[in-house]
DNA sequence: AATTGTGAATTCCTTCACAGCC
DNA sequence: GGCTGTGAAGGAATTCACAATT
């Protein structure tokens, strides 16, 4: 791996690189080459090669990527071979649909723990089968549940405290969907979901459609803060 | 306004910029300085300049910006003066959840229907108030309630059929919870919300933070696909 | 012949620095 | 003096294009 400084863009697609592939495993595709990747998924080829290098060379030339092989390393850089524990702070509809939700993979994520502040929502979520803890045996929960993931799923008025006491309990990985922004210590790593946001560039979007814009998709992604 | 082309990422920043001076009105402070704004809010000021000005001259030099001014600027040029009616597909608990959220200005956004293929979930929502219809009825509901924005809540198989429908039926703005890149025919904005690829994000930092990794924070954001 | 890995070129975005105006 | 608006500089990310390799 070198040492330059890898770009969170980098990473955003390495996600994307790691879904084609598995799509090609599953249609049993053995070996393929970034441009025949470019050309299937919409990429561009010299940039899938330039960021595989950024963390080892996986290629061959003349031949192209080996999908499961690639497959492995790309898991592997993800730190994706073992199972990150999550907890949720709020029980709220947003706390528990996440608690259910389905899209990522079971081995690489679990969702272990919810937490309310309020006492009417403890016990057991009967959907998700997660328990509901209150928000004071949040770090002795944390630490007992192995949780390195923290989700913030309160309101905006609340989120500020809620960051500070995971940061307290120990967590360094935090994924936020209230529209503030937050402030966090040195060495926490912070993603905020937007949904306030998106919503308005699609109004954007809705206001000037009219008047020629001719720009089109667009993939929610992470920009650098600090 | 300048014909030049508005970058994704100056759009996310009015948002931010709108917020800022949101809580500013609400502090009764009457008027602002990029330098200001900077320094509160963490941003840099040449940049808020610079954005702002893309869409005019709304500052008086050696004076700084009228907060409320520039803030009827904002809204305007976000179109957030009307109110965008949104309909979401999927009333699983993903759907759910958004049709109850409350982060955004009732203002500016509401959601006026929910949409499922599954017939036991259909009629009135009793926490969000709002009725789940059938997916068959799609566009004859989006018509009539004048619905601008979809929103894809279903799971990542569906996705593609429920854009095409929204699509079909005149839908231009669509928001997508489902982690696929979608296919949209030209002049459709939209926007993926992508948590597997967030979760991952935070999955490489946890591998990577003891190695030296002094990065920190990071707001979820677009960038161009097409 | 095909495809990687990578410097060089390009494009896009951010920041600097200052002329122009209040 | 203070602050905007902006051209120029700097930096980052993407894409090109080709030498190296199988």
């Amino acid at each position: 791996m070198k040492t330059e400084k890898i770009s969170e863009l980098t990473i955003k697609r390495l996600s994307i690189y790691l879904r084609c592939l598995k799509e090609l495993a599953d249609s049993r595709v053995v070996t393929t080459s970034s441009q025949t990747l470019a050309e299937q998924f919409q990429l561009n080829s010299a940039q899938i090669r330039k960021d595989l290098t950024y963390f080892g060379q996986f290629g061959e030339r003349g031949v192209g990527y080996n999908v499961e092989e690639l497959r492995t390393h790309l898991t592997k850089i993800l730190g994706l071979e073992t199972q990150h524990r999550i907890g949720i702070v709020g029980a709220g509809r947003l706390g528990m649909a996440l608690a259910s939700y389905v899209g990522f993979d079971p081995n690489c994520f679990k969702v272990v723990a919810l937490f309310d502040k309020d006492n009417s929502c403890l016990g057991m979520d009967l959907r998700s089968g997660v328990h509901v803890h209150h928000i004071k045996d949040l770090k002795e929960i944390i630490i007992q549940k192995e949780i390195v993931i923290g989700v913030v799923a309160v309101p905006e008025s609340d989120a500020q405290e809620v960051v500070d006491q995971l940061t307290e309990a120990g967590i360094t990985a935090i994924l936020n969907f209230a529209p503030v922004r937050l402030n966090t210590e040195n060495g926490i790593k912070l993603k905020t979901m937007d949904l306030a946001k998106s919503f308005e560039s699609l109004s954007y979007y809705l206001s000037n459609e009219a008047t020629g814009d001719k720009e089109s998709t667009v993939t929610i992604s992470g920009f650098e803060e600090k």
